[in-house]
DNA sequence: GACAATCTATCTAGTGATAGATAGACTGTT
DNA sequence: AACAGTCTATCTATCACTAGATAGATTGTC
């Protein structure tokens, strides 16, 4: 049995993809790891910890997997077709992104977390900027890399973020194919 | 003064692109608009019914202000950086837009509340893939004007999410210069 | 014995929702 | 014109419940 706090962190991690932070109560987290809700706060202080460590964790654990494809993968549009496949597996499990969803929730949220929040999503730009200036050919549509990355991080969240409310993949699939045309 | 009704679904409405509808409250919306929680409960029996009250009000606006562009742009950019500066506008105020955000709760939205979410999308895909299709000149990269409306509306969103917690306007320009190039 | 982890018990503050009362405007009948 | 009935919009008061948080006791391990 995994430590008693990562036990707690992954339980969040799973409640606030589903329903944002708000929807998140220590008593509940302490009911599915099965402790009371005051070993929870053991853990984390203040609910705002418990969202930095979260936050953390998930932003390591997404540059981790991106890391992955840049071993497995030496194409450009196979970089990105393996960032879309990321997004695809978040939206398999009928999830939305937990910086996404934090992000919706911006206001709520104290300043550490905000800029862990940031943290991630520059992060995820830099890997796709460095991705597609590494591409021998040019990109489409005379943007820059830096306008690709953006496009694609923020559409994708886009895409999936649409995509769970209607039940389909058409979104994710058409920025699939945006990436595709984008790395010819 | 408005009808109290109208007052507090306009107080909702705004509250909910802040934070959400799980940060908005019926004593908040009451004491904004000068009654008692009871009274919001004798407009809107339940939050349920002011959440799909809400959303149905801001499509409405939403598809006014499209039909509006339609009427005061004659090229495809020009309505393309309309629809662009419909979400700009929303951003400028700090806000998300309404159904993007209750999009990320979805989990915590009953049935009718859902269907009307995803007419908002509907509504504003159709208008873009219309808008994309009476194009003389064909689309860029090959991507249909059904996949271009997809991009377009939910790449807006997600760029949107991400410039209001970055407090930028970079990923909703490189949307902007995405359209641009897709019209031409 | 010290320390880490957990418990019991409780607090304050808030949530959505309901019941019942009331003032005032409207409506239809005599 | 007068009256009875009804409707609208609000109030007061309260319910059952959940929220995050804390103090202090207890347990188990090194």
């Amino acid at each position: 049995m995994k430590d008693k706090r990562e036990q707690i962190e992954a339980a969040a991690t799973q409640a606030i993809q589903k329903g944002g932070l708000n929807s998140v109560s220590f008593r509940d987290l302490a009911e599915e790891v099965g402790v009371k809700s005051s070993s929870v706060h053991y853990h984390f202080r203040t609910k705002a910890d418990l969202a930095q460590s979260v936050v953390r964790d998930y932003t390591a654990r997404f540059d981790a997997r991106l890391a992955e494809i840049d071993r497995s993968e030496s194409t450009l549009d196979g970089k990105l077709q393996g960032l879309a496949q990321v997004f695809e597996d978040v939206l398999s499990g009928n999830d939305f992104c937990l910086c996404g969803m934090m992000a919706a929730e911006l206001n709520g949220l104290d300043g550490p977390t905000r800029l862990a929040l940031r943290g991630f999503f520059e992060m995820s730009e830099q890997w796709l900027e460095k991705a597609l200036s590494g591409s021998s050919s040019g990109l489409a549509l005379g943007l820059s890399s830096h306008q690709w990355a953006m496009i694609l991080m923020s559409g994708l969240e886009g895409a999936i973020l649409v995509d769970r409310l209607t039940d389909s993949r058409e979104r994710l699939n058409a920025f699939r194919a945006l990436a595709r045309a984008a790395a010819t």
